[in-house]
DNA sequence: AAGGAAAACGTTCATAACGTCCAATTTAAT
DNA sequence: ATTAAATTGGACGTTATGAACGTTTTCCTT
């Protein structure tokens, strides 16, 4: 058994019998627990991961007590390269119970909003470059973790065509598979069309019950707004839920909106998703 | 036997022989299970299952039949859409001792080059936006599991400026940390000045032992080349590995980077560098 | 039909988990 | 402050697990 989280196994066992922790026998009664269910004890407990290779958490802890001092922000550890760091802070604060819409509002989107700013020097670039890396394999290991095996829902979406963005797209299908979803990512660059195209051509029963848009930057903003206006319109006739939301849709454009569902942060789509009855 | 629920060989022979799952023996003495008593004894202990696809499938238990004659390549589960089982076949490819690097040459890099050749309908960007994210995520994933806690060697690298895809600059991250390293991806269209700029503004114990750059494609061939060779010399300087490699690195242009390492497959970056001292 | 790669065979062995009991500690209530 | 109840973490002898090994069988391609 994983006794790796700094517990004795009799307590490990004594919660797994008292049904906190949900687990199955094998042939010869050995306890099996799901990484899954593991995972999400640790969150809920917010217990502190001892040796966090035993259950393929790559992350090194040895420095963790070190740091908490020293005023390290994730900011500055992506300015100065530690990309390690940076990881191991993100993931860590997501096993300490922090929801992936909290840890990409609060911690990723400001982070590379303040790198995006200076992108025009060769460190500048190189530096969002990474940290933007770092973070897509991050949310895509939260999001692997967080993963349930019998979704609640399904979810399709992407950013709008001529959007090089992949992150916030990606956030979303983290947020929505945390909540119990199943996402599909086209990732970014998706030509509204497409999604519409797979829409109209899916048999009625594998259709989703949401679709979202990221919307980081318009090429075209009026033709653009036509073509996700008509995918919008698409969904309410199917019955589908359709989520917009990005950086670009502030100010007037936003009023062309009017009757769906505008997003300004992945908290309000995660609380907008738990209440809602979807699938 | 299908060990494909996560359990040794041996668990699911002492089980077998212990009567806990009927079997009958062939000719020679082997065990075999029938597929609706794997099934009832998966569903009595309720085992997650690990890889769907490894005994014949289907996801989805209440298809069972039927399935097992269709020859069912991984394009053709991208056709369909069928982005989970696609999932669950790389992963088992993966899980059952294929290394990163032939995944890559062998599944990934054919099939969307197979998709890539029909882009310009909805449905072919769609098949292939869902197909790069699937393909994004398992890679991410097996990068993870493959990842050592302490790395033998440092990397860094990314696609060249202009160049879009993620995927090939990710696989190579991948193959590395197969092979013990720790490699930095600075993911697409990184200028090659920001790479040099890293360099020379590293402490030279904080030096990488490798640089890979990928090129799928030139924007302006002639002066790209130059910068790539301008870095390429600064790592041999520097005493750096420096690999490249990439579907635009063919014909006339490989010519001007003789003296340099040029590699045409994962399978050859990988060779090199189990055999090279890194680090 | 043959021949070679892949998978299953049976075996052995160190390690890890089993269930149970009990002492030490923490928490709550008198 | 004192006692009662509950939680914890070892200790134990026992059993299950999974990795290794060399051998044999199956399967697939030629």
């Amino acid at each position: 058994m994983a006794s790796a989280i700094g517990m004795s196994e009799s307590s490990l066992k004594r919660w797994a019998d008292n049904g906190l922790l949900s687990f199955t026998r094998t042939g010869g009664g050995h306890r099996r627990i799901r990484i899954h269910e593991a995972i999400r004890f640790i969150r809920e407990r917010s217990i502190p991961i001892q040796s966090p290779s035993a259950i393929g958490l790559p992350l090194d802890f040895s420095t963790t007590d070190a740091d908490l001092d020293r005023d390290d922000s994730l900011l500055e550890m992506f300015q100065r390269g530690a990309s390690d760091e940076a990881e191991s802070f993100l993931i860590s604060r997501f096993l300490s119970g922090a929801s992936i819409a909290e840890i990409g509002d609060e911690e990723i989107r400001p982070v590379l909003e303040a790198l995006g700013h200076v992108p025009h020097t060769s460190e500048g670039i190189l530096r969002e470059h990474c940290a933007t890396q770092v973070c897509l394999q991050v949310i895509e290991r939260m999001r692997g973790l967080a993963r349930t095996e019998e979704p609640r829902f399904q979810a399709l979406g992407g950013a709008i065509g001529g959007d090089v963005y992949m992150l916030p797209t990606l956030l979303v299908s983290g947020v929505i598979e945390e909540l119990g979803g199943r996402a599909v990512n086209l990732g970014a660059n998706t030509p509204t069309d497409s999604i519409r195209w797979d829409l109209s051509n899916r048999a009625s029963d594998a259709m989703p019950d949401l679709v979202w848009v990221s919307v980081s930057h318009f090429i075209e903003e009026h033709d653009q707004v036509d073509d996700l206006l008509r995918l919008g319109q698409d969904c309410v006739d199917s019955g589908i839920a359709f989520f917009i939301g990005g950086r670009a849709l502030v100010g007037p454009v936003v009023e062309r909106f009017t009757g769906f569902e505008v997003h300004s942060s992945l908290q309000s789509i995660s609380a907008c998703l738990s209440s809602a009855k979807l699938g």
